[in-house]
DNA sequence: CAATAATAATTTGTGTTGATAAAATATATG
DNA sequence: CATATATTTTATCAACACAAATTATTATTG
């Protein structure tokens, strides 16, 4: 059961690191692509799941409704979305990446993905069939996480979050 | 042949996933600690190492001395982390977690971290054995890039960055 | 059906943070 | 002494963040 436990805390460590590195990288696409954080987890968003409600966005990003309007504009500004207003219901808007967005989504993280691929492609199939299990395990870790953890999301959404209070 | 190619791309994108819900998860950490993305990240950064020097901060995180200046203000003022001017060189100073900095780095990242701990701890010992040997191979090819990617951090460091231009 | 309430997005107003340049200060090194 | 280095100060501006009010639309209810 010691062995178990020391496993366990490598592979989180191991998670942390890649984590970090992977932040670090998505820190330098920021400076390359003249975007900022927040910017760039939009579009991130987006390439999920699009088109999405301006509201679900803001749930998404734990934003006030008001500030990701601001998100949008800057975004929409530079051409990587585009708003539709609702057929069905003319007061939501539709969030869709442009091309120009999604080209960019697609070269953003080429740089940690390339060097991904190349490091991967020259492991063997046995190796690569145990890394693909393991993942996915973490990833179903993770994942059954990500369906309830704020399930309906009901009053609270979007609620006065407390302001940022310093000093 | 195909079959390698398939499984690289899955894999690639189980980390693609695992780092969203990371970022998704750092995000709120954000917002329950009152602390920005930038500020979260220079906590982790000398959670990492510490001391560091300011110059090497700045560095670190690609940002203008001035621009650090400013965070370690305000992270200094919030007193999660201290300065002491070094012995040595009094022109260089030390930036170092406060206890209460300690602390906070300690507690943000629970929320996944237990969830990892506790999914993982429902697996079996070579089920382990398997994602640690995986996630050890990830990270060999991701730190092997931590090193050389930039090397010496010649001239350009700090260079003048870009302006972000808008519009 | 008309008045009212609720919802979705936006506008307006205000403040903080992040980011940089340029200059200043202090110290070290040739 | 002159030059380089490390940090800070000052000044400036864009971006983020929210509250409160506004507009447009949909849903409810009397």
């Amino acid at each position: 059961m010691k062995l178990k436990s020391i496993m366990v805390a490598g592979i989180v460590d191991d998670i942390r690191r890649i984590f970090q590195v992977l932040t670090e990288q998505s820190r330098k696409i920021e400076h390359k692509t003249n975007l900022t954080g927040p910017q760039l987890w939009v579009i991130k968003i987006l390439k999920e799941k699009s088109p999405m409600k301006v509201s679900d966005l803001a749930r998404r990003m734990y934003l006030h409704p008001a500030t990701m309007v601001g998100l949008l504009d800057r975004l929409e500004a530079k051409g990587l979305l585009k708003r539709t207003r609702s057929e069905n219901d003319r007061r939501v808007v539709f969030i869709d990446l442009t091309v120009q967005g999604c080209e960019l989504e697609i070269n953003s993280p080429e740089v940690v993905q390339n060097l991904l691929v190349s490091g991967l492609e020259n492991l063997t199939g046995q190796e690569l069939k145990n890394i693909s299990g393991g993942m996915e395990q973490v990833v179903a870790i993770l994942g059954a996480k990500d369906i309830p953890p704020q399930l309906i999301m009901s009053a609270e959404i979007n609620a006065p979050k407390r302001r940022r209070k310093i000093g």
